[in-house]
DNA sequence: TAGATTGTTAATCGATTAACAATC
DNA sequence: TAGATTGTTAATCGATTAACAATC
C-alpha cells in the first residue's frame, strides 16, 4: 500500500491514462502496457510508471496492466464512481453555461441547486436546476448537505461568497473567478480560471 | 528588456495579480507593493517580485508599482488586449455551454463560429454564434481566419478533429476534452480538463 | 538617516528523467 | 533462454524560496 500523497501534477495526468485506456477497451483490448501509453500519449514511459505507482494497481511484467481493472481502480482514485453534491454560486453567464453541462454529472458532480442575488434569474430553471437567491443558502444546505461550492461570481465578490459558501458548510471550492481568493485549512481550493489558460495560450502563440 | 520565456507557473500566477491589482484600482488605489499583493493572495512576495521581473515593468523602491501601469502592461502580456479569433468544435453540452459564455471576450476570445456533425445543432445559432457542418469548416476558415480552435468533441474523435482543424490553419487548440491529444510543434496546445479539476479536488477532499 | 521596497543571486526543494534490478 | 516489461532507486533539472545588495 503506497499511501504517500500523490504530488498535483501527477495527478493531473491521471485522467489522461484513463481517458486512453477507455478508448482502448472499447477497441476491444486486454492490457496495456505503459510503453504503448507512453507512445500514445506524449508522456514517458517512466513519468507513466511513477505515477501509477501512486494507485493501488500492479501490472503484469512483459504483458503489462489488465484494461478493466487500471480502469476501475482510476475512476475510483480520482472519485469519478461517487456523487459528490454541489450547488453553483453566480448564474450569470459562466456559471449558466455550467449548469447545463450535463457532463459533470458523469464524472461524479452533481448540481443540486444555483444561487444568485440577481432576481431575474432567482426562482428560475436551468437545465432543470433550480436558481435560490443566496440568502437562502445557509438555511437549505442543512437540507441540501452539498460538499463542493462552484464559484462563477464576479471577481469583486469572490472572496466574500466564498467565505460565505464555507460558513454555511461547504468543504471544497471550486473558484472558477480569476481571483485568488483564500480558504481556512481543511477547506479544498481548486482553482480553474479559464482565463488564465487562454493567457497562457495567447502567450506561447505570440512567441 | 527581460526577454527570457516565462514559465508556466509563473504565467498563470500573473491573471491572479491582474484581477487583484484591478479591484484596488475600483477602490480608487495608485500604487500596490508586492507585499501587498502577497498578503492578500496567499503568495510569496519574493515569487511576486520574480513573476513580475519577467513583464516590462519596473517598481519604485518605497513605494511599489504603478497601478495603472501594471494593469496595462499585464494585460497586454497576458494577450487580453487583442482580439483573437477562434472557433468551437463540437456543439454538445459543454461546448454549447462555452459559446453562451460572453465573459471570453472580454479576455480577447471571439468565437467566430461552431461546428458538429450532428444534424440538430447544424444551421442553428447558439448566442447569436452560427453552427456550421464541420466539413465546412476547411472552406470556411479561408475567409474567418481563425487562429484558435476550441475542443470539446468527444475523446474518442479528438485527435481526429484536432489534426483536421490544424489542417484547415489552426495554430493554437484549446482541449477541453480529457484525452491527451498531440499536435505538430510550432502548434501551440492547452488542455483544460474540467475533469482533471474534479478529480484533484475529489481526491483532496477525501484524504 | 532609517526604513521600506525592488530585484537579483544563491540555496533549497521537489518533480522529472534515466538507469537498472527484478520478474515472467 | 532471450527479451519485454514493471517498478524502484539515483541523477538531473527546474521552480521556489531565502538572502541580500541597491535604491530612494
Amino acid at each position: 500500500m503506497n499511501s504517500n500523497k500523490i504530488p498535483e501534477p501527477a495527478l493531473r495526468r491521471l485522467p489522461w491514462y484513463l481517458s486512453y485506456v477507455k478508448l482502448l477497451k472499447s477497441q476491444g483490448e486486454k492490457y496495456v502496457s505503459s510503453t504503448k501509453i507512453a507512445k500514445k500519449i506524449d508522456v514517458s514511459a517512466s513519468q507513466i510508471a511513477k505515477d501509477l505507482s501512486f494507485v493501488e494497481i500492479s501490472g503484469k511484467t512483459r504483458v503489462g496492466y489488465d484494461i478493466d481493472e487500471l480502469i476501475n481502480v482510476l475512476d475510483t482514485f480520482l472519485g469519478f464512481k461517487v456523487i459528490h453534491k454541489a450547488v453553483l454560486f453566480g448564474v450569470g453567464s459562466l456559471g449558466a453555461a455550467l449548469l447545463s453541462d450535463s457532463g459533470l454529472e458523469q464524472y461524479g458532480l452533481k448540481i443540486i441547486a444555483g444561487f444568485d442575488v440577481n432576481k431575474s434569474v432567482v426562482d428560475t430553471k436551468i437545465h432543470d436546476i433550480p436558481v435560490y437567491h443566496s440568502d437562502e443558502f445557509i438555511q437549505m444546505n442543512k437540507e441540501i448537505d452539498a460538499e463542493i461550492g462552484i464559484l462563477t461570481v464576479p471577481s469583486g465578490v469572490a472572496q466574500e461568497v466564498s467565505d460565505y459558501m464555507i460558513s454555511g458548510g461547504i468543504k471544497g471550492v471550486w473558484n472558477f473567478t480569476p481571483f485568488r481568493i483564500r480558504v481556512p485549512s481543511g477547506i479544498v481550493l481548486q482553482n480553474t480560471s479559464l482565463y488564465a489558460h487562454l493567457a497562457v495560450m495567447f502567450n506561447r502563440l505570440d512567441s
